[in-house]
DNA sequence: AATCTGACGGGCA
DNA sequence: GTGCCCGCCAGAT
């Protein structure tokens, strides 16, 4: 939605990134990529995870992770281990600073939410 | 204003 | 499968 003529990239894209990453449920995660194209950032995966910067208590960083399922921003945490810690804590089992069985707890906001939250969402992957 | 940086991702060797 | 390079875009210095 265009607000106004002004710069868009004014803080909207901060919201949004947050407010894709607080749409993740618990013991899912997903990776910056997947943010970013789904808001259509696309290529520019970074953006998302550098817009983490400034991510609000109200948003689980702590469920996203890079493509390849490694806690890369654990460094951002107050006590860096507070990020596998809260991800174990919601069931994400987390082995040298990397997603365990990433592909199976992998959210994707594209095709997960695919803005259709009302309908009961088919099958799950099914968790274990 | 220009330059460097950054919680990433994909392609190629 | 791993390692290196480029692209991406906005912020900070």
């Amino acid at each position: 939605m265009p607000r106004t003529k002004k710069k868009q990239t004014d803080k909207n894209f901060f919201t949004d990134v947050f407010d894709v990453a607080r749409l993740i449920p618990v013991g899912r995660v997903t990776s910056y990529g997947a943010i970013g194209q789904y808001l259509g950032l696309k290529s520019s995966a970074r953006m998302v995870g550098w817009a983490m910067h400034g991510c609000p208590k109200d948003v689980p960083a702590h469920r996203v992770v890079n493509s390849k399922g490694l806690l890369t921003g654990k460094h951002h945490f107050n006590p860096p281990e507070k990020m596998e810690r809260l991800l174990k804590k919601e069931g994400v089992k987390v082995v040298n600073d990397k997603i365990v069985a990433f592909n199976e707890v992998f959210w994707n906001p594209s095709t997960d939410l695919e803005l259709n939250e009302t309908k009961p969402r088919k099958k799950r992957p099914k968790t274990g």
